[in-house]
RNA sequence: GUGGGCGUAGCUCAGCUGGUAGAGCACUCGGUUGUGGUCCGAGAUGUCGCGGGUUCGAGCCCCGUCGCUCACCCCA
């Protein structure tokens, strides 16, 4: 194309008809089992002050070290398009005093995040997540809740081929104990120089590299899980009892990573055995320490964020998505000028009275506008003419059948409704 | 930041050892004066990503560049 053409910047996820719908279908699939657990919504603007993430999120991330969109906005300030939801949803909790209430505060929020990654399948630049959060509470159970609530979100789309994993990261004690041990281990290998200082920024990381060297030099490293204090052994027995009561199934993970740094206790991640390298569609765990850091108080908190975009990957892998699953109660197809003008007042009373209703302007011919009426699934039509109005009843066709019954324009509501 | 693949119509793609573009789908109109789906006919749509080079001649070969895509690091 030539290069004058405007397009999306790099790595934007975008969807367009018919492809949007779906992704409306799993978007709600994701909120509706938070909302049901009496989670409510919170909506936070998509910019924050840099500091909020530098100290939420931690600098030794990548997330924050190299794909954060920073900017300068025109007071000086050091503002960044949210990279994730938990560290905003912090600051409003503490701004808004939420964490003085009832607790455990329950939120819920769904909406864009940005990350300047290099894209590629299932991991874009603005990316949407569904997520929620329960602040101050510090009960297994909430712990089996949140995990459940997230499962049924992805059970409500209908995915079946995923797994969940499960790990603790336990409290500061036991990462501490397990640090020392870990570091020593990692000073036996022979590293490169990035991933060394990988390594010492959060040795925890390499549990994650994908290169099979690392992998297998990590084979005999030491595991978190065999660190646990008993406070958080227990809490983490319980949470497993809790799962199996609920008939979720689950695999331990000891080497599971988590690329944030506030994670403590609980941690869990859904991947989807379909989608390429980027198959987590879902992650959280707790976070005991945040809100302290960023100046609330001493309250614990759990959580997750659901990739929408992966889940509908995930979705179209698993052959969910039905084509056409839209379809307007009625059609009205307008013969002339005055006709226009009644479709638009029929249209208006139905549409009030709840039902879907389309109108094909544009004066085209009947044949092409029954077409339109055709794709758009339509289940009713009527064309509406001269002597239509003027006797004031229409002929509605049921498309499926193609049988048309001679109704009264008052009457069509009652007629639509059968 | 690193590596691979690919850029031809709105979409999916074909285009032979170089001879200045095609199919299917979709779209519009008609066959059928005010009733869709099937069928038949007609029509519209491209600076072949961009720039340069080789050549009598480039969608095809060469160089550069931009874009997309997949993977690595990492993550939803």
């Amino acid at each position: 194309m030539a290069k004058a053409k405007l397009q999306a910047p790099k790595g934007v996820s975008e969807y367009v008809p018919p492809r949007s719908r779906a992704f409306e279908f799993v978007r709600d699939c994701l909120i509706n089992p938070a909302r049901k657990a009496g989670y409510q919504l919170i909506e936070l603007p998509v910019f924050e002050d840099t500091e909020l993430f530098t100290r939420g999120v931690g600098e030794s991330t990548d997330v924050v070290s190299k794909e954060m969109y920073t900017f300068e906005d025109r007071g000086g300030r050091s503002i960044t398009l949210r990279p994730e939801g938990t560290a905003g949803v912090m600051r409003a909790v503490i701004e808004h005093g939420l964490d003085r209430g009832q607790l455990p505060a329950k939120l819920w929020y769904s909406g864009a995040f940005f990350r300047a990654e290099r894209p590629q399948a299932g991991r874009y630049r603005q990316f949407y997540q569904v997520g929620i959060e329960a602040i101050g509470l510090d009960d297994p159970a909430i712990d089996a809740e949140v995990i459940a609530i997230a499962d049924a979100g992805f059970k409500a789309i209908g995915l079946s081929k995923y797994r969940l994993d499960i790990t603790s990261l336990g409290d500061a004690q036991s990462r501490s104990a397990h640090r020392v041990d870990l570091v020593k281990f990692i000073a036996t290998l022979d590293l490169d120089e990035a991933t060394k200082a990988r390594a010492e920024l959060n040795p925890l990381r390499l549990f994650d590299d994908k290169r099979s060297e690392i992998a297998q030099a990590m084979q005999g490293a030491p595991l978190l899980m065999d660190y646990l204090s008993d406070a958080s052994r227990a809490h983490f027995e319980k949470v497993k009892e809790y799962l199996d009561a609920l008939g979720i199934s689950w695999t331990l993970n000891p080497r599971m990573v988590r690329g944030l740094d506030y994670y403590t206790g609980t941690t869990f991640e859904f991947v989807h055995e379909l989608l390429g390298a980027q198959s987590g569609i879902g992650g959280g765990g707790r976070y005991d320490g945040l809100m302290a850091e960023l100046g609330g108080q001493e309250l614990s908190g759990i959580g997750f964020g659901l990739g929408v975009d992966r889940a509908l990957l995930a979705a179209e892998a698993e052959s969910l998505i039905e084509s056409d699953d839209f379809v307007s109660d009625l059609f009205i197809i307008p013969l002339g000028e005055l006709a226009k003008r009644t479709s638009l007042e029929i249209a208006a009373q139905l549409r009030k009275l709840g039902k879907t209703v389309e109108i094909a302007f544009g004066d085209r011919a009947l044949k092409g506008a029954m077409k339109a009426a055709d794709k758009s699934g339509a289940k009713y039509v009527i064309v509406l003419g001269d002597s239509e109005i003027t006797s004031g009843s229409v002929e509605l066709k049921e498309m499926k059948s193609g049988i048309t019954s001679s109704v009264t324009i008052d009457s069509l509501i009652t007629a639509l409704s059968k």
